[in-house]
DNA sequence: TCGCTCTGTTAATGGTCGTAACTATGCATT
DNA sequence: AATGCATAGTTACGACCATTAACAGAGCGA
């Protein structure tokens, strides 16, 4: 029972704190002034670094708030999937923690939310790899969706019938064939609604809470699930 | 029928032209290599002249941006009135119009788009007097609403009171007191979904056309327009 | 014509990103 | 334990940017 060669060198040790200690500093950064003031000097002097130093663990600016931006998706998405996990209600319920779960990541880190939909400057087309862990929530979502939707029996389809085969397509690369149109166009219709409802909240369009926001969003979902399951589109 | 006295002065008319060219040069820049390369520096290049003379203009690069966002704001509200203005078709018709002109707007003019909900530096509260135009714009489609809401005796609540009555004081500060709840809600619903489609249409959320947000969009304004009369919420 | 104002210029300061050249430490090998 | 390479830090530097200061010439009212 002695010390077992330790499986990571001090140098792995040291060098991981180091990139850790970088995150939160940036973070720190963004959430107090916002990304403009995001700068490697700034990072340095806030870890009592020398600018170079940094380049030694990400290769420019760009590339750091790239990274940075993948965490936040990251975030995002698993408070999502922990506001679902710890719950036994019903699928309907669960969506409605799922939103909330959204909006709350989003007013609680407002600067990391606006990055997320930013232009970046080095911006490879949307950096495919940054959202996959949103298409991970938005499976979820799709999942929660279908449950509601097995329990009762209506349309499948949407009104439009081009638009059904897209959706098909769609969740075929979201990984859940088994979607159907209707839970598909439900669960594109929730995440466009909150995120332009939260969006414009940021902005401040509703004067600053003359409206809550939640009230909205609350009509926006019951709305998306009622098109979930009644006959007629 | 000899010259007059010109009403400006060959200074005043050289400094409107400069100032134009000022607008022109900023936009050209950004529409083809983003914000982020809007530079005082780079602005004077392109006009071939030297950078402070810039600052006879603007104070500051944040407060050229922020007259840019300001101008960008009145093109989109624009473009919207106009969209409708031409039209002598039914209001629901002329809704639908000025939802296309928005989307329209936002896709040629992206990185323009993108900056008007971006973050900027100096960010006095997201700026009210830059959002009047889209105020102006938001006025003209409660109005599309309530004259398609008095052709139908629906409703005129939504289903919460507290919400009912938040939206009328919004109602009111957006000079539309006569606009009912559920009108007032519609032009919310309509604005915020087609915002959060455009916006997430612009990231590249939905693969790059496989699915077509037009389709999208029409399902979403049709249901908001229904909600607007039919008699259940 | 005179003098003020306005619009442009060049020069300079201080901050930024990023690279180069150097130093010290960790660590594997002898 | 001694040696030597890779790594993680350092300082010095070049290029670019925002902004200010000091100055020069054109417009224009008296």
């Amino acid at each position: 029972m002695t010390d077992q060669p330790p499986v990571v060198s001090r140098r792995e040790r040291l060098r991981a704190q180091t990139f850790q200690e970088i995150e939160d500093s940036s973070f720190a950064i963004i959430d107090t002034d916002g990304v403009h003031a995001l700068t490697i000097a700034a990072l340095a002097r806030a870890m009592a670094m020398s600018a170079p130093a940094v380049y030694r663990y990400f290769p420019s600016r760009d590339a750091l708030i790239a990274h940075l931006v993948t965490l936040s998706y990251q975030q995002l998405a698993t408070a999502m999937q922990e506001a679902v996990a710890g719950s036994r209600r019903a699928p309907r319920a669960r969506v409605r923690l799922l939103v909330a779960a959204y909006r709350d990541w989003a007013l609680r880190h407002r600067r990391r939310y606006g990055m997320l939909f930013a232009e970046r400057a080095d911006d490879a087309r949307g950096q495919a790899a940054a959202r996959t862990p949103l298409d991970q929530a938005m499976a979820l979502l799709i999942d929660l969706l279908v449950a509601i939707q097995d329990t009762a029996s209506a349309d499948r389809r949407t009104g439009d019938r081009a638009l059904d085969e897209q959706l098909r397509r769609w969740a075929r690369a979201q990984e859940r064939p088994d979607a159907t149109p209707r839970a598909a166009t439900a669960a594109i219709r929730i995440w466009t609604r909150i995120h332009g409802i939260v969006s414009l909240e940021l902005t401040g369009i509703f004067d600053n809470r003359t409206i809550e926001a939640q009230r909205l969003i609350d009509l926006e979902i019951d709305d998306a699930l009622a098109s979930l399951t009644t006959t007629a589109v």
